[in-house]
DNA sequence: ACCGTATCTGAACGTCTGTTCAGATAGAAC
DNA sequence: GTTCTATCTGAACAGACGTTCAGATACGGT
């Protein structure tokens, strides 16, 4: 007979982050309740509440070690001196690293309304770390003469945007591989702030 | 004494509209009931039925009735022969006409996953109706010489994305104007479909 | 002045919500 | 083989949920 209690918490921990993750990006966060989670796992609701506090921080810790992992993951990369290229690195990182994610990602822009007023504040705060990468580029390359841009926090603010949009349509296994639609991106960002 | 009873439907009617709206993009459709409409609205719950048959239509009716104005809109529009000039009103239209509508604009694209599977394939249906508008006018554009994209299907969704990230961010009264963003948005746009 | 009807109230329905906790259980430690 | 403790169950909590409906009310038409 399987075991229904004793000592899981090595197991059940991360079950649970998965379960909430699936169904909160499918369902949305006010939509799935802590006994479906649990039903998920196969367990009852209170026994959630030895791994969290309650629903919010498990949301929140989704969102907030999804921004963390991001932002070294970045950090991690062999940084270049050339502002083209840095550029490029950047689009090729921010469209594989969230492809790969694309639970974390729904859930990172879709649920900030559903955070409490403390933490919405901390993930806008690592958002903008990850942002001021990208910006940091921008102006790099606009001093060099490399890029002709007009302002650099719309420009930021628009690159992010469409490389994003690769998350609402791009399957594996479609009609482009994901160096077909690294290369499209990357050709339409490098334009777009290029004389 | 203010009137609690009788003949109001062509004034409750678009109250409640007003207020499902506002409430849908603030909290989300989950995340708000019945009572909360019915509350902001000044009525009691059971009222709200005289207007909707249930939750679900009511969202349905306002992204349904969004994406018919968006529609209508775009086609009253003068149509120009040239690409590149139907490519610049095309982001000036875009960038106008959502940032009116916040709101709408929000819930259009937040709420798709709590829609009945019926009502989710209507906007579907339209959504793409409008994408189909942008697509056209590349495509034209690229038989014409004028632009120069690698796969039309991609760069219209890239361009798309760009241009709603304007709603992320733009806040009338900010540190650019309208003209401003437009002008900013249609040069990246420009400049990403062209050699 | 009265009636008919559109509109709203207020209570009720069964079900679900997040969370708590005493008690049961099974593996680890000795 | 016994004890200890981390883990889970199962029931309970007070309140909120979407929806229904009989009865009250006030307006429009006559």
């Amino acid at each position: 007979m399987a075991r229904t209690q004793g000592s899981h918490s090595d197991i059940t921990g991360p079950r649970i982050r998965e379960a909430a993750l699936a169904l909160f990006a499918r369902h949305g966060y006010a939509a799935v309740s802590m006994r479906q989670i649990a039903a998920e796992v196969g367990v009852q609701a209170g026994a959630l509440y030895n791994y969290t506090p309650d629903k919010q921080s498990l949301l929140f810790r989704l969102m907030y070690e999804h921004m963390q992992d991001l932002i070294a993951a970045y950090a991690d990369q062999d940084q270049t001196e050339d502002a083209a290229e840095a550029l490029r690195q950047f689009v090729g990182f921010h469209i594989r690293f969230h492809l790969q994610r694309p639970d974390e990602v729904f859930i990172a822009y879709m649920e900030l309304r559903n955070l409490s007023s403390d933490n919405f504040a901390q993930i806008e705060a690592l958002r903008r770390t990850y942002e001021n990468a990208l910006e940091a580029i921008l102006r790099k390359g606009q001093a060099a003469g490399a890029f002709d841009i007009a302002d650099t926090k719309i420009a930021t603010l628009a690159v992010i945007a469409m490389l994003n949009g690769v998350m609402t349509w791009y399957r594996a296994g479609g009609r482009l591989s994901l160096d077909e639609v690294e290369q499209a991106y990357w050709d339409m960002v490098h334009r777009s702030v290029t004389a």
